[in-house]
DNA sequence: CTGTACCTACCGTCCGGTAGGTAGGTATCG
DNA sequence: CGATACCTACCTACCGGACGGTAGGTACAG
């Protein structure tokens, strides 16, 4: 709600995504958002903190709104669809911040990275669930779970990386090749 | 060739996998390599031009190995099961290295940024060629070929994310469920 | 007169990189 | 053969600068 305290999660988003964690300082942080160096820490307790805002928010935002996406939806493959198609679309309206959350684990201290996978972990097994009851009910192929779910997740997450809005294809029909390719690759023939 | 050139080259490429490029200091290498932080600069310019020997020397390897596995395989379904194994085990044997090449980009100058883009362009053109006639010959899904190209490329290096050597599953076994899902995906039914 | 949201000025540390030196091996040459 | 020159592979000592973070102060709102 403060306006400063987004403002720096915004900007430093920003310069996480396209520097990296490490390679980005405060003062420059400070410096984009109009203030000094120090005002950053009146918000935040360290550098580290603001990280770690980032991953937290993000990663519950994520399941928030997968949960959303499978409220209300029935059968295994449907649900497969809305998973991937949620988790398609959040990564390219949230290019930054899921980028981030894909990369810069280890600006983390021990035990915020302990949290945040904690929190993935979560994310993951809703997933593995679903492709878990459709290799169960004979639908998806007889491959390990782990992996496909794996597999699945990671080469939406490719989309994250190359997506550059206002390009040639809407968040919308990525999410849709995305959904036909994974479905087409975990159902049985 | 020369002992410590390798040596300092094989304990970078451990400590970039580990904590990332900016977050290793050349002193660190130095001291697990055993000699000081200025002998470093006698084998290597600077910081920057030992990350690029890595990533020059992993996306040339990646290329060869590609290229070779390639040879003498007829059909396009048999060569993209060949481009994909090729693409899986190069990325699991050589785990640090692939997950440096694929996350540390951003440390390289812009002329050596440049020159690893397009080796990594060469690369991914040999794999678009072959998904490119498979689509053509109708045997593949009718999808955005770089789409396709980039999803099952980076499906496979999530492996190198995850893999433990060692583990519950070999090298060989990995790459077949990646050839399977990743040709599933692709053949029309 | 208290809390908020900032400021200036500064701290110690560590960084990438450089200067200059040296031990020991090897090649060149009278 | 010995003397000289040079090269390789390292060393110690240091530099300027940037970093994350802190101390202490201030303008202003309620």
């Amino acid at each position: 709600m403060p306006h400063m305290k987004d403002k720096i999660i915004r900007v430093a988003t920003s310069l996480f995504h396209r520097k990296g964690y490490f390679a980005t300082s405060i003062s420059e942080i400070a410096g984009l958002c109009g203030i000094q160096k120090a005002s950053i820490y009146y918000h935040y307790a360290s550098k580290e903190a603001i990280l770690y805002q980032i991953h937290s928010t993000t990663m519950d935002d994520l399941t928030t709104y997968l949960k959303g996406n499978l409220q209300g939806v029935d059968g295994i493959e449907d649900c497969m669809r809305a998973a991937v198609r949620s988790h398609v679309r959040f990564h390219l309206e949230r290019q930054k911040e899921t980028f981030i959350a894909n990369t810069e684990l280890r600006g983390l201290t021990p035990e915020h990275y302990a949290l945040i996978v904690a929190k993935r972990d979560t994310y993951e097994q809703i997933i593995q669930e679903i492709i878990q009851r459709g290799c169960a009910a004979g639908i998806f192929v007889d491959e390990d779970v782990k992996i496909l779910s794996y597999a699945i997740l990671t080469q939406c997450n490719a989309g994250a990386i190359w997506y550059k809005p206002g390009g040639r294809l809407t968040v919308d029909d990525i999410a849709e090749v995305y959904v036909r390719f994974a479905l087409q690759g975990l159902m049985v023939r």
